[in-house]
DNA sequence: TGACCGATCTTTACAACGTCAAGTTCAGGG
DNA sequence: CCCTGAACTTGACGTTGTAAAGATCGGTCA
């Protein structure tokens, strides 16, 4: 008469879980995202992520650090056969923002405050990982050409401008459109345009 | 017997209702607003709001024009007194970064794309006015001081840099406090720091 | 004056949400 | 074989967004 019972589901449910999140939150943003979608999708019952992540912060908590984690590996894969420091800081920028088009969901949650519990420690160790890269790349850059280069600050401004390009490029192809202006390229190639610029400066 | 009829709202309720809603995101972040709560606090049953903005993304929408009004307003009056266009940058990136602290609802969500109709014609002039500003600066230090300079480019990566300085500031205070170095600073300062590591560049 | 009208606001209703509590099923060790 | 803790489900409660229908307002025309 009745359905057969359905068994628990099998296997990593917290993989499955947080690749169910991040699929969600990519096609609809973090608006969109609803724990019970989530389960649903996984396909177990409404209640399961609680007793694997706690609540929604706590799943979105854990996708953020992979966000990093998954930063920080693509950023050493692609600075591997490369020495020279400005090289190396031009490829960071198009690996970052690269990543951060490869995956929306992270980019749209890791900086989210009110949705992710940034004080972590893994959240912050992740974190430190990414950032650690990018400091190191500019103090070869200070090293090699810019004896008096502030290299923490360096280091954050060239972190916003990556991070600002993720967040407006939307905004910037939409302006392009509307305003017929030749074509905006790719988030790579502006990245990549965007370093050099830092490099050499606006004025002089 | 019952309760005497309550007057039905009298007065700019479109004013209050984004007033409202302006105040709950400062407070709670865009996860933390509902459209009820904001009725609750303009003291008007919930379902008024509707027949203001339709749903809650025309709400959200009508007030992240308002974030560029109010921007294209504040950088009108911070370089009124000013007339060299490096100046008018470092103002610039003062004042940009400022509003965004002042107005942390607006910031929170111009750029949501999830929840803001990005197509809308107000939002798109609204947001030209605030981007005409960037842009006629950096057209100024073309003309006096790099005339190989790529104005466009140039524009977009310093809006990048100060737009991703407002969301990564709460991350740099963290990653200071807990690395133990020297004190941060206000976010102005950094903006200028920023602005005047732009004009002179990374490298060389 | 008085009746009507469109705009404004309220009330009611429904499905979906997050989370808590209690119940059920599982794998493994005694 | 049973027992136990972990994994998962079920049920329930209060809250949410939005649609539909009812109430009330200021103004207008007879």
């Amino acid at each position: 008469m009745s359905e057969p019972a359905k068994p628990y589901h099998r296997g990593d449910l917290d993989r499955t879980l947080k690749d169910a999140a991040v699929g969600l939150i990519s096609e609809l943003g973090p608006a969109g995202f609803s724990l019970r979608e989530v389960a649903r999708r996984a396909g177990v019952s409404h209640a399961a992520p609680a007793h694997h992540f706690g609540d929604s912060r706590g799943l979105l908590t854990a996708i953020a650090v992979e966000a990093f984690e998954t930063l920080d590996r693509a950023i050493t894969t692609a600075i591997a056969d490369c020495l020279d420091p400005r090289e190396r800081f031009v490829l960071m920028a198009r690996v970052y923002v690269r990543t951060g088009i490869d995956f929306p969901a992270h980019a749209a949650i890791v900086f989210r405050a009110d949705l992710v519990d940034c004080d972590d420690p893994r959240y912050q160790h992740a974190g430190l990982l990414a950032y650690g890269h990018l400091e190191s790349v500019l103090a070869g850059i200070r090293d090699l050409a810019n004896p008096s280069l502030d290299v923490v600050n360096a280091t954050r401004l060239a972190w916003s401008a990556m991070q600002g390009l993720l967040t407006l490029y939307p905004n910037m192809e939409r302006m392009n459109n509307l305003a017929g202006g030749s074509d905006l390229g790719e988030p790579e190639q502006l990245a990549e345009q965007f370093a050099t610029l830092l490099l050499s400066g606006l004025s002089r």
